[in-house]
DNA sequence: TCATGTTGAGAACGTACGTTCTCCATCGCT
DNA sequence: AGCGATGGAGAACGTACGTTCTCAACATGA
């Protein structure tokens, strides 16, 4: 038994696969992306691509996921330091707001894979309607601390802001969608 | 001269052109759909089609700004039907929760070309910004009318629903989306 | 009626992409 | 050292798409 891949390798290639592939896919498009470009951006063999995922679509879904992840927990990480569960919740925005403004900033990923694949792709649709609903819980989980009944709207707002920030290719839309929900959080 | 093409015939078959491509861009996505789909589905030929927008871009743009057209109108007619003004800028969320229950609805067809095409056609992405900021300045002008600041979460508002119900597959957010306009155009 | 040039129908071309296959170097075991 | 399986590099394959080209059919003006 010769020149054997081990579990190690196997998830730092992954690492290495999954990076090449989210980098190229957010700035560029999936669909736009062969995968010998993936190939050429992550150093390593097509076999081993593909052994690694049997096919693009489930690298795609992988991509997402990690990204899904990664990008909740950043969120998390910051709007949990905060004590106040209203200022808790406004810091939502301040995090968007940060996003916006980072080089390189395309939208999200999820609605933009939703443009480009829902229709031809039922794990892509199913990635991004899961993506979006655990954003939209932690959002309320967040919203329910502060007794007042207005979730739906803040997730909306957050929604929109990302949006607009992508299209405009501004990050404005973070703080009017911040000073909206500060006024929706102001019980009245 | 022989077999000469009328102007007529030409806004006809652009028409009948753009007809075509509109349903089956908005339906499988527009990378997704070749030109011999459209071809087939307006039953044109290659060469009068190439005639009347000489890239498919062409025809992508000529689709979109058709639409813009359309769905702009018929929002505005709906909602200047209105007299009082607060009632007026609610009258947008109506037409939104319609246009969401419409069957086949698959989302906002700008949002979704900028997910597919921004990256790789600039003559797009100004199209879905130009369509953005219409939309954008069509709802300033309704909130202008009640002498309330809300302008731009009352648009940020459209869109996360706009979003959200092209996601999740449902028309609620429409209605979500109202009350939480409602709200903040009650005076405090 | 005949020549002319435009149109229609679709074949053809070049390219690109997802996926598989080929071939050779390499490594582990006996 | 020799054998056999495995991995690396990329060619190859089938397909699909945007665009152009071919060529027969035909309507019009002389």
């Amino acid at each position: 038994m010769p020149a054997a891949i081990t579990e190690e390798q196997t998830r730092l290639d992954r690492e290495v696969l999954l990076d090449a592939a989210e980098h190229l896919y957010y700035e560029k498009g999936i669909q736009a992306v062969g995968m010998d470009e993936v190939r050429t951006a992550s150093a390593l063999p097509l076999k081993r691509i593909y052994r690694l995922y049997a096919a693009k679509e489930d690298l795609v879904v992988a991509v997402l996921r990690r990204r899904d992840e990664r990008w909740r927990g950043q969120l998390a990480a910051h709007v949990e330091q905060v004590g106040d569960p209203r200022e808790r919740v406004l810091a939502v925005f301040d995090w968007l707001a940060r996003w916006f403004a980072e080089p390189g900033f395309r939208g999200c990923a999820w609605i933009n894979a939703f443009g480009e694949l829902a229709p031809s792709s039922e794990a892509v649709l199913a990635e991004v309607r899961s993506h979006k609903q655990a954003f939209h819980d932690q959002i309320a989980l967040w919203v329910h601390d502060t007794g007042l009944p207005v979730a739906e709207p803040v997730y909306l707002l957050a929604e929109g802001a990302i949006v607009t920030a992508a299209i405009t290719g501004t990050p404005a839309p973070a703080a009017h969608a911040r000073t909206a929900a500060a006024a929706l959080l102001t019980a009245q």
